[in-house]
DNA sequence: TCAGATCCGGAATGGCCACTTCCGCTTAGC
DNA sequence: GCTAAGCGGAAGTGGCCATTCCGGATCTGA
């Protein structure tokens, strides 16, 4: 994060710079990508003005920081993908891309964001439902995934923890944890049958309408309550 | 819904009332607790200042429609604690209190707010948890359900399903219950067993606190993009 | 029918908060 | 030192919303 812009910036505008991009992404990473301005600034040590001659507007800042991590969600993909065991495969999947959200609220904001960085994010996002859908062909191939299953049906499953990590993330991190062994051993063919499955499985396009409408949650709440660990 | 405040209205404040009431079950019900008080107004059909005649702010309506509804989950409670098989009873608290919330966004901020009523609220949702308790105890005597479940758990796994209720609502009402039935299905004894789960559940203390932070989703969000339904 | 109590609508008020711009002052760098 | 680059943060904007107020419209009862 050294060269940016205009190749020579002075050394205290470039000090500066990186403790905007450092404060930014703290404060995204804890409290969402809905941070003031002003706030990042402030923890910045910095004026606002300081941060606008950087970047252009919020936008512009949030592209700075989340590119490459927005790579990290493709990167994992393609390593589930590798697992030679489909369950393991994806187990390790929603496992990993559950750990990028549980420890970075911006960057979960910004994997179910329709206001930034629209393409790269669909693209992730698409890339990842197609390595889902091979996982589970294969995964059900083997006898390891029950025969209902459609990606979708994951897709909503890693929503639902992706909730839970956000609603307990500052009391107990790892609490999604738990959830996610519980919903996944609801996706083992079932010895003793649950009942079968209501409809199908919600489809894709009526999810990315429905995202369309969605916020993540906590953003004008009330601050929280200071630090309150786990 | 009849006899209020000053024994004599005239009847076409009488009838603005009931406009008021039915616009606002209506406006809260589809869209949340936070909508405005312009917008109640209008779509009563009504001018704000007759809103505010009749109600001095947002929570004296909210209190005026809500308090019998929140009165239904104790009722769902009560009757699903009287249900004789364990495991029916507890499926069918998740179902119809989830239910309660996927019908109306209102009902759900409200039963996960701290801002309004909260000792109604409080008390609901401590009533809730005590029947769980002791559903879980017995479903698990009976072997119905599998034995490193606590209370907390089915909180938190009602949690989930109303985070994907609430995402869906407008594109597909009844989505919820396919991921609550999965859900559900990760609850049984397993034979092939998924693998022991992480740690222990979180502690209502801990889900609490974390709720306090919480917001219902989409409500400074875009509009929803009109007529949407699937 | 009519007087006056009631009620109405919605403009106006005031508060809040975030983004962005601007400009006089500071400081790095030669 | 001198000069251009950089700085801070106050001030300007704009949007959103709860709530108040009051001139005018509408009921009601005699």
């Amino acid at each position: 994060m050294s060269e940016l812009a205009p190749p020579h910036l002075r050394a205290d505008a470039q000090r500066n710079l990186e403790r905007i991009l450092a404060a930014a992404a703290e404060l995204f990473r804890t409290r969402g990508l809905e941070v003031s301005m002003e706030d990042i600034a402030h923890a910045a040590g910095v004026g606002v003005g300081t941060l606008y001659r950087r970047f252009r507007n919020r936008d512009e800042l949030i592209g700075a920081l989340f590119a490459s991590r927005l790579a990290e969600f493709t990167e994992v993909v393609r390593e589930c993908g590798a697992i030679p065991d489909a369950w393991t495969g994806l187990v390790t999947l929603l496992e990993r891309t559950l750990e990028l959200q549980a420890e970075d609220r911006g960057l979960k904001h910004l994997f179910h964001s329709h206001e930034y960085d629209r393409d790269a994010v669909t693209d992730v996002r698409d890339l990842m439902l197609d390595e889902l859908a091979r996982m589970i062909e294969r995964a059900q191939a083997t006898g390891d995934l029950r025969a209902d299953i459609a990606p979708m049906d994951l897709t909503l499953l890693s929503f639902q923890v992706g909730a839970v990590a956000d609603l307990t993330a500052d009391q107990d991190p790892g609490a999604w944890r738990r959830a996610l062994a519980l919903a996944l051993d609801g996706l083992r063919p079932n010895q003793r049958a649950g009942r079968t499955l209501p409809p199908g499985p919600i489809d894709k396009d009526t999810f990315d309408e429905a995202l369309q409408c969605w916020r993540p949650p906590g953003s004008a709440a009330t601050r929280p309550p200071a630090g309150a660990g786990s």
